[in-house]
Order: C-alpha cells, then structure tokens, then sequence
DNA sequence: CTGAAAGCGCTTACAG
DNA sequence: CTGAAAGCGCTTACAG
C-alpha cells in the first residue's frame, strides 16, 4: 500500500501538496495537480484514516435528537442504545457526540430541542422528526446552514435529508394481515385498535392500517373488520371501550394494533383472563416482549430500532469524515416476532464493538 | 484526556516507561511501576488506539476457512460477505486476513485447508468446523500452538474454541413446529424430508427435527408426521421419491425441510404445480428466496449468516489487539423470512462501513 | 532498570 | 504555488 510520502516522491513533490490535491485544497497548480491525480489513481491510494484523524486534531460535533423513554421497556430505548453505542465507536476519531432527548407528546419540548441543537451549532444532525410542521421548518434552517441530517424511524417528504432509515409502513400493515389471517377462522370478525392521540406519526398508522386492509381486500374474503377508537392507548381507557365492544361483537377474534401499544392491550387482555383472541402489534420493545412471552401478543412486527440509531449515527459519520455518500434510504426489516423466537430474534443487538 | 507524555511528567519518568507499564511489559522497578500505574488509575488513562496501530507496525494474520459458495444463491454466500466486510474494516488496523475455501462434501478438501491454515501460521481463525472428528483434532493443534479459534454456524462441544456463533438448532425447529401448525388444518398429515448424505451437519439437522417433533407432542395433536428420506436433495431424487409418497398418502399437506434445501423442494412442487402443499425450511438465501417470492415456500427460518461471518472475524480481532474477552456463545436469531417481508428481513447486511 | 530519539502516515501553520 | 518542519499519541530499538 502506497503513502503519501510514496506519492510525494514519485511527482518529486512534496507530501504537503500530495496532501493538499488529496483534499482538494486550493493553492495546486493544475500541472502539478493531474500530475498527482494521475499517480493516486494508479496506486489506487486510500488514505489511512488513523494518521489522518490523528495529524488533523479536527473535532466534528454530531447530535442525535430522540424521544426519551420512560423506562428500558420503551420503544425508545432500543434506538438510544444503537446511538451511543456508534458514539463510542467514532469517539477516537474525535467526534464529539451529544444526544438530545425530548417528550414525544409535547411540541414545546421538541421545539426546545431544536433551539438546543442550533445553540450547539453541530457538523451534522441524526433525528426523528416528530411534528411535521416544526420539523419541516426546521429542516430547512439546517439546508441554509449547510448542515446535513438524517432522519430515523420518521420519513418526511420533500426534505433534503441526507438519509432515511425506517420500516415501510403499507407493506408491514400487509405483513400483519397475512399473519392475522393464519391465526384465526375465515369466518371470524376483526378489529383495529387506534388511538385519538396519535396525531404525529399518524401517516406510518394510517399506512399501515391500509396496507392490513389492503390484504384482505386482495384475498377476497368477506372479513367484518372494524376500527375501534381510544382517546389514548391507556390501561383504562383500553378497559372501558374494548370491554364493550367485545360484548357487542363476540365474533371479534382477531386485533390488530398498528402503533407499538400492544401490550396495553395484552396486560387487559390477560387481566380478564381472555385467551382466544389473537394480537398483533408492532414493535418487540420489552414492554411487548413481556406479552409475547406469555402467548397473549401473538406475532409483533420488530423494525430493529436499535439499527435505527446506530445506522444513523454511522452513515452521518462517514459522510463528514470520508465524503461518503449514504443511499437515500435504508429499509428497516420487517422481522416477525413471537414467543417461539423472541429469545433470539435480536442478540446481535447486543454486542459492543470497540471499532 | 490524558496523554502517555503527561502522564510520564508527572511521574517524571520518560514516555516509554509509562508505555511499558501499560502494557506489562518487563523491566520497569516495582516502584516505578506502582507509581505510574496509580496515574494511570487516577486519571483513567485509555490508550489511543489510532496513535498506538499506527506506531507499533504489528501485523495481525487471521484466517477463515469456509464452505465454497457455488453461486451467489447458495448459503454460504452470506458468511463470505460477513467475513469479506469485516476484513475490509480491519485491514487499517493492520490486519492481514486471509480466507480459504472448501468443499464441504468432501473431507480431503476441508483437511487441505486446515494444512493451509497452519502454514500460514496465523494469530487467530474464524471456522465452520465441519468433518467432526477431523476438526476435533485441529481444534487440539490449534489449543498447542496457541492459536485462537472462532467456531461458526456448527458448534462443537467441549472444544476450547474462544466463543460461537450460530443458531439453536432445537428451537428453531419448534419454532417451524409452530408455524406448520399454523399453516395446515388439524387433521392433515405431515413430511419431514430428509437427506441421508447429509452426514456432516447430521447434529443440527438431528435437532432441528427433535425440536419440530416436540410441538406437536407438547400440542398433544395426533397429527400423523412421517419421514421421508433421499439419497441426496437433488432435484430427480426429490421427484421420484416424493412423487411417490405423495400419491401414497394423498391427506400429506405440509412438508418440513429441516436444511437449507427447501428450494429443491420447491422446484419440484412448482414443476408438476402443486399449490395446496405448505412448505417450511430453513436460511433464505437466494436460491430460497426465490421460491418464497413466488409463495411456493411459505416459511424460511434464516440465522443471519451474514452476522456468523462478520461477528466471527470482529470477536477475533479485538481479542487479539485489545484482548477484550468475547462471550462463549452467541445465538444467531431465528429470523421468519416469508413473502410478505423477503424484501425487508435483512437489510442492514448490505451497508458497508468503513470503520 | 530507564531515557532519548526516531518513526508510524498524515496535517498544518509558516515561510518564501 | 510549493516545501520544510513540527506535531498528533503512541511504540520500538538502542544505548547506557
């Protein structure tokens, strides 16, 4: 493998200027330039990245914006996890990481998030952009600052957005259609839970209660299959509404719950002791898993969001330090998780990898 | 962060000292010794590992030994990739890596490379120990000279292999034990099909079967489930033999694959358009996926080889430079590949990072 | 047992 | 526009 120095000496330059047409600094003369550009390609040189992020004691700032989570159990756990994990992988390359939190149900602490990151004036951005309209605003604050961002979990059209990495919403709905179909009779009634609060990420609900939809329409089978609503996905409004209309139609067999509440559902499902309807949800966060385990979830559609955070930190990381461009998306997978394979759905998750 | 140099000046002794304490390294006076590993403490000094591979010009060799891939379609496709990457990431590290391919139906092939390894005399190996009493063997050279050895995929007990990665045969198998029951009606027969020249893996797929087996009588249905065996999973065996035992009892409509062969299965039942037979096997490579796509198979059980290739490599790697202990074990997830998600489950395999 | 010095491959002022 | 030199944080012979 070629160096710099090696460079240097066969253009009879000096590996200051190899360095500077490496980089595309200014100050090269054209001649010397292609000269050197012609070399580096023959030699197919790639610069060590350890002499270089040790020789520029440069500092890139990144900052990560996420929801908080309440508890390890949370959805949001897994994502922060997949953050700091790829924060201590590029520490040594001297990025220094900051992971910004805010509630997801409140708009000002969002807000207050966003004015954080500007105070902290980063060289690029990973977040999940809650609040369509503020998000879109403020996406467009970072494009005139010139400071790229990558959105996780979320998608918003029309952005500039470096990239994105999240599950396709219409084809997991699908996905959960096919597996509610194989659990319960031809002839049962179905129903789908959703929740009044979930005004912002409406748009992936909405996909995916169409693509679950979308299924059985294409089967042509004749289902039943009704929307029930709560104003929140809360254990006591879950006991009231849906202790009613399971009376009303005892024909329900099957829920479909499109946002990752399942085991709301689960913990009321199991406090009247009722085993013959089937559950299925999204999201294998603990909180869940405690009713996989048991059999009361039945299938829950996982999108791996510990990759979410960690492939978002990564992917803005190697865009800053090596110019290397990202695909404009990343699909996050559609892994099937039930109490059969929930021990091992995610293990690798788990390891830390010190590079 | 403290540095070595600040460090050595408060210490009043010179860098090389402290560096010859960090590391254990003989000939350094107890008091010395003590005095600077109290700094060290006291400052929780961490080496800079850029500065430190790029000083020491060791060089690391780590080899692979895996089955040969036919095509890009075959299982072992997968793992190459892991291993391919995760080279790639370590080669700034200093590492050379070397990868060596066998026939994994033919022992004097698989013992050709284990001659290879030793030549090469590397510092560590990544291996599918196949051929058990020929890997056990090699397994005790490696113990002699201190070599490292990481097993993938096929796990061999009571060998001193550094750690593990690779699926619960046994479980996964009840997991598809599962599935069957879901897909096919209560009354109907069963089919486990079998290869008698599978001779080798003979343990996993033995377990796979057990673990199927054991749904059924932990569901305490009387299902009737036969086993079919073949010379080989070649197409015209499979034709002949299942043609047969398929018009022999007509009432079969469920056919468990217990190796990665479904897609010979799969073949056949499309060639004569057989639609009402459920298929289960097991790892979606390509050449399953294709008949998951077209629905022909109904459910692939996948380990994610590509993690058993990549994992391995990493696991080894940092043993060797930052001597970080792995864990004996880690399970592969038992991932449901099938048509609704085939586009989604594994994703993230295809991202290339270069740290 | 210990230190001084050179070097790993690159980057960065500085001088011209 | 270009080069010489110092430096990033370690490691490694070598000398004493």
């Amino acid at each position: 493998m070629k160096t710099i120095k090696d460079i240097a000496e066969e253009a009879k330059v000096s590996t200051g200027t190899v360095d500077r047409v490496i980089h595309n600094r200014p100050g090269v003369s054209l001649k010397t330039k292609t000269k050197i550009q012609k070399l580096l390609k023959k030699y197919n040189f790639e610069t060590n990245l350890l002499a270089s992020t040790l020789a520029s004691q440069k500092k890139y700032v990144i900052v990560a914006l996420i929801p908080l989570h309440k508890s390890k159990k949370d959805y949001w756990y897994e994502p922060k996890k997949g953050v700091k994990i790829a924060f201590k992988e590029i520490r040594k390359y001297g990025v220094e990481a900051h992971c910004i939190h805010f509630d997801q149900f409140d708009l000002n602490s969002y807000k207050k998030g966003l004015d954080q990151i500007l105070k902290i004036n980063p060289d690029g951005v990973v977040l999940a952009p809650f609040f369509y309209n503020t998000s879109s605003k403020f996406s467009k604050v970072l494009d005139e600052k010139n400071i790229p961002y990558v959105y996780i979990n979320i998608d918003l059209e029309e952005q500039k957005n470096l990239s994105f990495i999240g599950q396709d919403s219409f084809n997991s709905g699908y996905l959960c259609g096919k597996m509610m179909n194989l659990c319960v009779n031809e002839t049962t009634h179905l129903a789908i839970l959703l929740s009044k609060k979930n005004v912002d990420n409406h748009r992936a609900i909405e996909d995916r209660v169409k693509g679950f939809l979308n299924y059985f329409s294409q089967k042509n089978t004749n289902r039943v299959i009704k929307k029930i609503f709560f104003e929140s996905m809360e254990i006591e409004q879950v006991r009231k509404v849906l202790t009613k209309e399971l009376i009303k139609d005892n024909e329900i067999k099957g829920l479909f719950i499109p946002s990752s509440s399942a085991h709301i559902v689960g913990d009321f499902l199991e406090s009247i002791d009722l085993t013959h309807i089937r559950v299925i949800g999204f999201d294998a966060h603990q909180n869940n898993i405690d009713y996989i385990k048991k059999g009361i979830i039945d299938f829950a559609i996982d999108q791996n969001p510990f990759d979410q955070g960690y492939v978002g930190v990564k992917i803005l990381f190697e865009y800053l330090l090596l110019r290397k461009e990202p695909n404009p998306k990343y699909n996050s997978p559609m892994t099937i998780v039930t109490k059969e394979n929930v021990d091992y759905f995610n293990v690798m998750s788990l390891i830390e990898f010190a590079t």
